[in-house]
DNA sequence: CGCGACATTATCCTATAGGATTGTGCGCAT
DNA sequence: ATGCGCACAATCCTATAGGATAATGTCGCG
């Protein structure tokens, strides 16, 4: 029953059934209009309709399911075109700031460095080697951590595994910002925007990941104004990629309406 | 969008319980800190344990409770200094554009109105006529709802009465930028900065008052630019009011933990 | 052949009981 | 006196059963 021999953090069965059905509706496994039966998806789980209900409801509150108070959950609809532009239109709003703001913080710590503690042992004149420590501001292990989401995973991978090295190159900025409130409300937006993510056509990734570096360089060599504006570029030519990959999925996908009822037994 | 008696929408126990407690919360009967008990919900509301559940799960999703796996639902701390800044500075990159948006979208309305679809057939001859509808870009009704939240309550009012009156406006004119999408992005900081309304004090009602009316009057008559630059003045001058209150109720009240528990037995 | 009304079914919502886990208080040994 | 261990209690989590409601299929009539 218990002694899943790695699980640092408590986990409940409500939190297993709601990444669980949190991954299905990223994986496309539960499409938009889907309905979601708390009796079939119990069974189906082999969990008790509580945990269950619990998960729904607060994938309900993200925004991800819809309820009908006596008819049951859907998935939500994709977004429209129109919803998709409003969508990005607050990230540019939300994102190039953190961008900024992730580049100054380093900055700011580097300027106060006197007011730190004892943390003064840090002026090795390492700067000139690009070996381990070269930067400054941000720790080594943020920058390490940034690069690395910044890079897209092999050419030829999974889209979903992009999608996801994407999501967590903009959340870790959104991190470096130095603001919880920015950053979950970034993360508020990615729910949604994941979804659309799965459109995107190979051949852009190697544009992503130029951009992607481009805006984690400047972070790391703390010139604000140039990371708000790396950003900013970036999601510009993302959302026209987006957007075009999107007309042309509506295009050629009119109006299916796969059945997949509970046919589990 | 009117009406409280006539709620033809279906409310189960679980809306009934969430709107309860959210009231709660928002009425400060809920302290930062305390624990919810949700044998004890249930019996104090006689509602079983599943919708007090739900709606617990949904607080949580929306940030206002904490939840400890194993160990029960806490109010989330009200936010500190830092934070607070950070959600002004959200407000301050959402909340103008939200009212340009609303202004420009009256202007477009108008200009393109020979796009609008088929709505003409619904003017019914109603919409020439004047009087009623003396603006133009927005509806009268809309207009009427807008200078109606931007109006606060009459002085000696209730706070709770105020800060009320104070998020309906905010949230209308988030809801006349036309994009739900930000609306709802707006919404969301809504809660947590809620609570720091009751930090308000009566003298700046008037303020408040005049600053909402400027920037609705910049938005019935379709200028983008000063609704913009009226909503940026109001949240740089509401977060200078709300901070003083904040700081004075943080240097007279220390740390009182006032343990309301069942102790007394 | 189309439409309306009715009965049936499936599903959701609510309620209660039992198992498992965490936090707390007391006692004892060092 | 303080730290450790144990046991108790409280609470949460899970499971199952019953009532109520909406959707669906069928029948009869225009």
């Amino acid at each position: 029953m218990t002694a899943t021999s790695a699980t640092p953090q408590k986990r409940t069965l409500a939190d297993e059934a709601y990444t669980e059905l949190k991954s299905r509706i990223m994986r496309s496994a539960l499409v938009p209009g889907a309905k979601l039966s708390i009796d079939g998806l119990a069974k189906q789980l082999a969990f008790s309709q509580t945990p269950i209900r619990e998960a729904l409801a607060r994938l309900e509150s993200e925004g991800l399911l819809a309820r009908r108070p006596l008819s049951g959950y859907t998935v939500e609809p994709l977004l429209s075109a129109a919803e998709f532009d409003d969508l990005f239109e607050i990230r540019m709003m939300l994102e190039p700031r953190a961008a900024r703001r992730a580049a100054e913080r380093g900055a700011r710590d580097l300027a106060g460095a006197r007011t730190a503690t004892v943390f003064a042992e840090s002026g090795r004149a390492g700067a000139g080697s690009p070996g381990t420590a070269s930067i400054e501001g941000l720790t080594a292990a943020q920058a390490d951590v940034l690069l690395a989401c910044a890079r897209t995973p092999d050419a030829g991978a999974d889209k979903l595994v992009f999608t996801e090295a994407d999501a967590r190159f903009h959340n870790s900025v959104a991190e470096l910002s130095g603001s919880a409130q920015l950053a979950k409300a970034i993360r508020r937006l990615d729910a949604h925007l994941h979804l659309h993510r799965a459109y995107i056509e190979p051949e852009s990734i190697g544009e992503t990941e130029v951009e992607h570096l481009a805006v984690a360089d400047a972070i790391i060599t703390q010139q604000p104004l140039a990371a708000e504006e790396a950003m900013r570029r970036h999601l510009e030519r993302s959302r026209i990629r987006h957007r075009a990959a999107f007309e042309a999925a509506r295009t050629t996908q009119p109006t299916s309406k796969p059945r997949r009822a509970k046919a589990t037994r």
